[in-house]
DNA sequence: GGGCAGGTCTAAG
DNA sequence: CTTAGACCTGCC
């Protein structure tokens, strides 16, 4: 049921593969949770964004949108793949540091997704002190629990994640019944700050990044790491910083002066997912 | 089986 | 301002 071809057909919409563009990294690289490699078909992704199901293919010079119109593409796929940023720009400017210069080289298929800011705000609330694979299980219960469903013609396709108001209704122990422990009670204070208009998301967008930090960290159980992969995923404020433990051991081993000049710059949140990605990698940590 | 996971809160110095 | 412990749960 779920087969599809890995070749464009009618209805599918293919794009030659832009510059810096690997599906299996952008997409194993852990900046996004709802998207799963194809048990079925080879270089093949499944999932959901802003409210709608997505199967991709890279492959053969082209990336295919699978099921997808022009504009649809154009409106959604578009913006969410970054397609608009010159990343052997972003790469080249980094020449000068020799380890940020290996790991880009490594990464280099990486693109930073522009995704919903409020599923970025909850998807990163619910990461912290956590493993990928219940991140990810933990996103589609809530999703199906309290997303609204993705139909098509054959079928449900999936389900959206869901709005502050619905997680509001939830209330904290329906968000605590999705196993979510100690994060019930910080998930249910962002949909209610949110909710409320206590926290203004379009408003953050308008932010620089040293005032859309403190604003998100407004928020209980949000802190700096929340906060900066809120607006770099969320956002695509390329210049947040998110410093995690993979981070910060590169950090301590390669920067030894301890000062990260590199990591205050306007591509530094780029930086930061090569860093990532790269050491994970190294590490034989599969995501 | 037990440590650990893309952290943050709280309570103390 | 810096630093221990605690924290839900279920992968590895």
């Amino acid at each position: 049921m779920d087969t599809i071809f890995e070749q464009a057909v009618k209805g599918d919409y293919a794009i030659d593969i832009p510059k810096n563009f690997d599906i299996n990294q952008i997409f194993d690289c852990g900046q996004c949770f709802r998207f799963n490699r194809s048990e079925s078909c080879d270089n093949t992704y499944n999932g959901i964004a802003f409210s709608k199901k997505l199967t991709i293919t890279q492959k053969d010079g082209k990336v295919i949108f699978h099921n997808t119109s022009k504009e649809e593409f154009e409106k959604v796929w578009h913006t969410f793949f970054d397609l608009d940023t010159n990343y052997a720009d972003v790469i080249g400017s980094f020449s000068d540091d020799r380890v940020l210069a290996e790991a880009s080289a490594f990464s280099s298929g990486i693109r930073i997704l522009r995704q919903d800011s409020w599923e970025a705000l909850c998807s990163f609330i619910i990461s912290q002190n956590n493993n990928i694979p219940r991140i990810k299980g933990i996103i589609e219960h809530m999703s199906e629990k309290y997303g609204k469903p993705i139909e098509s013609e054959s079928g449900i396709d999936g389900y959206s994640f869901p709005t502050p108001k619905a997680l509001c209704d939830a209330g904290e122990s329906g968000l605590f019944a999705l196993k979510t422990g100690f994060r019930a009670k910080y998930i249910y204070d962002a949909a209610s700050k949110v909710e409320s208009g206590e926290i203004n998301l379009s408003e953050i967008d308008k932010m620089k990044l040293e005032d859309a930090l403190p604003a998100l960290e407004a928020i209980k159980g949000v802190g700096p790491k929340v906060a900066a992969c809120t607006l770099l995923f969320g956002f695509a404020k390329h210049d947040a910083f998110p410093i995690d433990v993979w981070v910060k051991r590169i950090l301590s081993s390669y920067y030894s002066d301890g000062a990260s000049h590199h990591f205050s710059e306007k591509n530094a949140g780029i930086a930061q997912q090569y860093l990532f990605y790269y050491e994970r990698c190294k590490n034989n940590i599969f995501i």
